[in-house]
DNA sequence: TTCAGTACTAAGTGTTGCTAAATAGTGGTA
DNA sequence: TACCACTATTTAGCAACACTTAGTACTGAA
């Protein structure tokens, strides 16, 4: 991937996905799949995986194994209300961000207006 | 400072620079001082040097040393045309971000409207 | 002479996303 | 049967980046 959108994605990729999961329960392949549909097209599969051990390791998330009729079980994802909080969080810190480089010198307008 | 603005900044804070070096050219510790100004309180010093020593190593910027009557001599630093350019490629990293973030399920959407 | 303010450098740390390879279950097909 | 595609997860190692901390150096005021 573009290195840039990589180093972007350093501190947002868990919000995306807890976002996602607030919407409602998902495994990972699905998660994955999901971003891609949303246009985060080549978000390395690992890194999500990666990413879902963290977040229940931090505990923002439960975890239920489910059998599949397709393949290995999955692990199915819930976010709980420590994992709600987290997402408030982010969507406050990333609303600050956005803020603030709104009002950078020689912003590229490209997309104003929609 | 919070760690989520700390990881959202990776990836962001090049382009911030760069975006302030786009107005005109300044040293470090002006550099700071602006963005702290802008909202960027807790940006530490030693985060901005060694960013700036990057994008000097690859060849974004010219640099000048200009002596101080205030203390030590100054690295004044110059924005050039890759300068430029990589700043466009941030823009518009940074707007099709923004763009999916927008489209996210879940959306706290507190400062829409301004 | 001590301190605050100005100005820069550099070594070491932790977090994060990526790459790549391995494992494992299902169903279809040659 | 053997192989392949698709589904599904794990893990080891890497590179980039922001942070912390400590040090250097120059000026002017208390």
């Amino acid at each position: 991937m573009g290195t840039q959108m990589t180093e972007m994605l350093k501190g947002t990729l868990e919000g995306i996905v807890l976002s996602i999961l607030a919407e409602r329960p998902a495994y990972g392949y699905e998660i994955t799949a999901e971003l891609r549909d949303r246009g985060f097209t080549d978000i390395a599969e690992g890194t999500i995986y990666a990413l879902l051990v963290r977040i229940e390791r931090k505990s923002l998330v439960s975890v239920e194994k489910v059998a599949s009729e397709k393949g290995p079980p999955r692990k199915v994802f819930t976010l709980n209300a420590a994992g709600q909080l987290e997402l408030n969080e982010f969507w406050s810190t990333w609303n600050q961000l956005v803020e603030r480089i709104n009002h950078l010198p020689n912003q590229n307008n490209t997309s104003k207006g929609n």
